[in-house]
RNA sequence: GCCCCCAUCGUCCAGCGGCCUAGGACGCCGGCCUUUCACGCCGGUAACACGGGUUCGAAUCCCGUUGGGGGUACCA
């Protein structure tokens, strides 16, 4: 039989890492055994559900490459379906009416502002075998009636979950582990209405640093905040088929093609996994540097139009362009991009504290290299090597190596400590007249 | 409270009875390279929670303890 797995988020919130993971998950075992992947939106609860979370939620997941093979289904649209079988097992007598207070009342018909609850049987034990957590059991005895139909008259996940992935062919149920607990009702709903039993594989949580289940109050965790910091959805990816799960052959960073072909679900792991952002903002560094120019070139578009901290007029595509070179492999986002280029195109360098305190005024003869590399740079031919030539020998006359010499000059012209290769920098995206009014500023400012 | 789950370096992953004086990655700390930063390279730091078993032999199996987490809604 081949595999079919969902994707069944509720519309309540943007789309976030753990849940990402999950959708990842599914996704990665459908593609990894040629199984389908379906996506459901599991909407049942009107208040809190809004159409634009669905909208976004879909965007986010197609920008993640994770595309689904059916769906999305809406699981608001099966109501009837769900009604039917709350009927069903009301007139078998395996479910009751109950009042707001929980009290049972007599009838074997749906009535309206009564809630359907499902009894419990006593004695049973429910066990079942966890792809990623082996055998687990509950004992019936500790669980209690559960509300199947609202007296709203809506039904309840675990009712509308079970129902929809036994009429969707569901052959294997991957999502979070804060949803384990719930199986032994589902599993005692599937049997009451003679469905199969899914395989199910409860994934590790997604933890924050006080181990504590990711929550979007607390943690960082919009996938659509990621993107808009400049994290790419290959690295993303990349990293949240880390958590939980590990290559055989120890390399991490690759593309997901090749994840597909290594992953395994019952590799996965069972304990719970801290969200490192350090490791999250090595990998995507690492996807980064690994873009071909064009491609590069576009993604970082968004970055160095409209909202860039320059005026849009003076940005200039073909010396942008001759940055990337130089640039491209110092980031560690899309979203660092603008303060490695923008003193190119911002009237007057950067100002930045603590790099002119660090170069201007804790730096060894800022003047002196001031005025020297001003007289140098007068007449030098404007090429990277006569540059570099030109402030080494003032460094050297003053008896400060290349990596001294050149702090002062960089924080003239760039504004700070830290940047692209200045000589390279000058040489093919400066002119020389702005390089030497920079110097004169910066030199009047001491 | 009750139920369930988990437990290897700070973090993620490897290890599935002998190959382990426990391996890789991130981080961190040194060094090299170097016009800053970064990249790259070299080196270092650091873990099998504890206690009992089982076994010739345990990080690996079993039990207990401790610790952590999840669930316990007419949320999903």
């Amino acid at each position: 039989m081949t595999s079919r797995v969902r994707f069944a988020p509720s519309p309540t919130g943007y789309l976030h890492v753990g849940s990402a993971r999950t959708a990842l998950f599914n996704w990665l075992h459908a593609r990894s055994v040629g199984g389908t992947f379906v996506l459901r939106i599991e909407d049942t609860d009107a208040e809190r559900n809004r159409t634009d979370l669905t909208d976004s939620l879909l965007a986010e997941l197609d920008w993640l490459g994770l595309d689904w093979d059916e769906g999305p289904y809406f699981q608001s649209e099966r109501r009837d379906r769900h009604r039917e079988v709350a009927e069903d097992l009301l007139e078998r007598g395996l479910a009751y009416l109950c009042d707001a207070d929980n009290r049972e009342v007599g009838g074997s018909a749906l009535v309206d502002g009564l809630a359907v609850r499902f009894r419990m049987p006593a004695g049973a034990t429910m066990d079942f075998d966890d792809v990623v957590r082996g055998k687990v059991s509950f004992a019936t005895d500790d669980l209690e009636d559960f509300v199947i139909w609202r007296s709203n008259g809506s039904p309840v996940f675990l009712l509308a979950n079970a129902v929809d992935d036994a009429d969707m062919g569901i052959t294997h149920a991957i999502r979070g582990e804060d949803l384990l607990s719930g199986v032994p009702k589902v599993l005692l709903l599937l049997d009451a209405i003679g469905a199969p039993r899914p395989t199910y594989a409860h994934l590790p949580l997604l933890v924050n640093e006080q181990r504590k289940k990711l929550s979007k109050r607390r943690d960082d965790v919009s996938i659509g905040d990621y993107r808009a910091r400049g994290y790419l959805a290959e690295a993303m990816v990349n990293y949240l088929a880390l958590l939980g799960w590990g290559p055989p052959d120890d390399v991490e960073v690759r593309p997901l093609d090749e994840i597909v072909e290594l992953f395994r679900i019952e590799d996965v792991n069972k304990a719970a996994a801290f969200f490192d952002l350090k490791k999250l903002e090595h990998v995507n560094a690492t996807h980064l540097r690994a873009l071909s120019k064009p491609d590069f070139m576009e993604r970082v578009t968004p970055w160095v139009g409209a909202d860039a901290p320059w005026p849009t007029d003076r940005f200039d595509p073909g010396r942008f362009s001759t940055m990337v070179d130089l640039v491209q492999e110092k980031l560690r986002t899309l979203g660092d991009t603008p303060r490695f280029v923008d003193f190119l195109f911002l009237d007057e360098p950067v100002d930045d504290p603590d790099s002119w305190e660090k170069a201007m005024v804790k730096g060894p003869s800022a003047a002196a290299m001031l005025d020297g590399t001003a007289v140098a740079l007068a007449d030098c031919p404007w090429e990277t090597e006569a540059i570099l030539a030109a402030v080494s020998a003032v460094g050297e006359s003053l008896g400060l190596k290349l990596g001294k010499a050149q702090a002062s000059v960089r924080v003239a012209v760039t504004g700070r400590t830290v940047g692209p290769p200045l000589f390279e920098t000058m040489a093919k995206c400066m002119e020389r007249d702005e390089v030497l009014r920079r110097i004169a500023r910066a030199r009047a400012r001491l």
